[in-house]
DNA sequence: GCTTGACCTAGAGTGTACTCTAGCTTGTAG
DNA sequence: CTACAAGCTAGAGTACACTCTAGGTCAAGC
């Protein structure tokens, strides 16, 4: 059941990356290089899509392209870099929480904006009101 | 007490904001024409403390400066643009908190992904003690 | 009177992560 | 046979948000 094949489009779509950001991350080591047709056409395989998801998150959730270099290049040294990959997914789990962190500070604080706001709009209304 | 006056030095470690950024704020109009000396020296009022704390809370939480812009033009038309100005900070709450969604997934998915390396790990241990 | 350090402006340069273009090949449908 | 869609490569271009440089002014200290 691991025999399935995508064209270049279908992951496009499946991820939500575009075809110019896939073969760029082809290019650059973040996949490997890609299965293909004798047109030369490539030919994903459902490992790569399941390899683009992760990195999909690790970008979205601000790990840089360099980074991912990296991660993958330990990927690729085998069982011998488990432990530094270990770290480095804890490092990045630690420094998403300190994300999380900050933004909900950020709510707390627009929150109060927003309230002060709306009473300031009931005064302008009330203003109103008064001088028609 | 409204009469402390600060240098751009003073603001950028209060602030965090290099001595360029600060100059490119309030070129791009994120900041009013901050007050001089005869010497042409900024000389950083209370407020403009205030509102650069603000906006690096937005820039920090993923608003364009494009966005911080607009809303600081806003904010100069006065009150009639109260509602606006709250509408934006709602629309800029919300997607804080979508952020924050996908922020706590991945935690939980780079914590299984963890969970399976550490296991792994300790598999290879246990390999490593059987052929020693 | 000279040096030093903080500041100034205008404009050029940088890093990151894409994103697009030109020119080409190939496979299928009419 | 031709048109068209999908794909290819190498390399140029773009958006964003800074960041730095060159060349200058000015006040204070030795």
């Amino acid at each position: 059941m691991d025999n399935k094949r995508y064209t270049i489009q279908q992951i496009a779509h499946r991820t939500g990356l575009s075809i110019h950001t896939l073969r760029y991350y082809e290019q650059i080591g973040l996949l490997d290089p890609i299965e293909r047709l004798d047109n030369g056409h490539r030919r994903y395989q459902p490992t790569d899509l399941t390899r683009l998801e992760f990195l999909k998150r690790l970008r979205a959730t601000g790990m840089s392209i360099k980074e991912m270099q990296y991660y993958v290049e330990l990927y690729r040294m085998g069982e011998s870099t488990l432990r530094e990959r270990r770290e480095i997914l804890q490092a990045h789990k630690d420094a998403i929480l300190a994300q999380v962190d900050e933004l909900m500070d950020t709510v707390d604080f627009i929150d109060m904006k927003i309230e002060r706001y709306q009473r300031e709009e009931a005064d302008l209304e009330q203003a109103d009101r008064s001088t028609s």
